[in-house]
DNA sequence: TTCATTACCTGACACATATCATTCTTTTAC
DNA sequence: GTAAAAGAATGATATGTGTCAGGTAATGAA
């Protein structure tokens, strides 16, 4: 037996909470646990979806590759968030990979007991249309700040964003650990560019390292440099 | 008496095909036509929407201003498409800001009557949704455009995406015409650079050039660029 | 028409960033 | 624990793109 999603605290930070309490049993019923491994993709682009995935623990890199064979990170998504709604809302082959950061645990929903809620609950349909609006306002910054800022703008905004999101341990250093290749997948840059302007933010003091582990020792300035001072 | 939305065309590309009789009459005694010229705009970044704007004719740059002043196109809307959906849905501020590209006709349609909807018709709200989803995605294209690709290739897109979309006249120009500033606005450059970009395109015979009207002479080449060959 | 304004164009130059090559370090797997 | 693999770091170099500066052509207003 495992745990039902009536009861899943996970469910507060995402559309399901709209759902009703038959429609929460049906979805427990129907939905399978699964984890995932580090590394380890949960879907590719290009792929049908039978279903969206709930994250329970864990992040998941959402990322698409490019024509000259580079992965741009899109997205991060962590517990609460659901992974392939976009697709399965659409109709569509997924347009993102999705990969697992770091050890994760997820529950499959197959797509009918999504869609037939979408038909019947409208509390259910506005709620996922409202996070698929927040979605596509943050796409849109995204898209301006990959025009409009510098590469070490951008990787300070990164690193603030990390710190934000998803915090920090009792030692001061990123809760989420991202490689180097990943930072620099997520800022659109070469991996070669991204380490450098790291050394040089370690030099400058706005952050520490340690291994792949890394702190922000200065946020003011960190946040001056991503404002253009 | 202006138009009645039950008989509107352009309603047949947007998520208004779902609502119903009555819904669409209501709509219709509410809405507001208006008329915009090159130029104006429609509705400006930050400001509070009171409804949404359904663009019967003309097209619409919806664009974001960057720290260092420039203005990032984020999408071109045309005759079916509906403006500050997305701002309207979230219940935020408008993250973008509208102004006609040429002389435009357009519906105002206050938010109530599409709240409503939205909360009572679950086709309604299932069809602004897929919509969204649309947007989304595209707007991930855009992401990995702006960062995987260079100036020139995203150049060449945008002038394919032109022709596709708004087609060409009897000379063969495109229809859309856009200045060289809102070029590059939309491929995120400097107007020099898409200047000199466009002036090379020229000499190579990809395309020709009058006034501020364009036309593609191979469109094989340029797609061959955009490809990275 | 003329003037003023805006758009378009081009050159010179600086600089941010990508690429290639190499070494060092950390992590992983057996 | 050791070998192998992956990740991180750094230098040298090439190049794409932005910026500044100074033009000319097109457009609109008086």
């Amino acid at each position: 037996m495992e745990h039902r999603c009536e009861n899943c605290i996970v469910r507060k930070f995402n559309a399901l909470r709209a759902m009703s309490k038959d429609e929460l049993k049906s979805v427990a019923d129907s939905k399978v646990s699964r984890k995932i491994k580090k590394g380890e993709t949960i879907f590719d682009e290009g792929e049908k979806l039978g279903g969206v995935y709930c994250v329970r623990d864990g992040v998941s890199k959402l990322s698409k590759l490019s024509a000259n064979g580079k992965d741009q990170i899109v997205k991060l998504a962590s517990k609460g968030e659901v992974l392939g709604q976009r697709s399965v809302v659409a109709e569509e082959y997924s347009n993102l990979s999705a990969t697992a950061v770091n050890d994760m645990e997820v529950c499959f929903i197959p797509k009918e007991a999504i869609i037939n809620t979408l038909h019947k609950n409208p509390d259910f349909t506005y709620e996922v249309l409202r996070h698929m609006a927040h979605d596509l306002r943050e796409a849109d910054d995204v898209i301006v700040n990959m025009s409009q800022k510098t590469v070490k703008q951008r990787i300070a905004e990164a690193l603030l964003y990390m710190k934000n999101r998803f915090g920090v341990d009792a030692e001061g250093f990123l809760t989420l650990v991202l490689s180097r290749e990943d930072i620099a997948n997520v800022v659109g840059t070469a991996t070669e560019s991204c380490i450098r302007i790291l050394s040089e933010f370690r030099k400058e003091g706005l952050i520490r390292t340690s291994g792949k582990r890394m702190a922000i020792s200065d946020d003011r300035k960190l946040q001056d440099l991503v404002d253009g001072f």
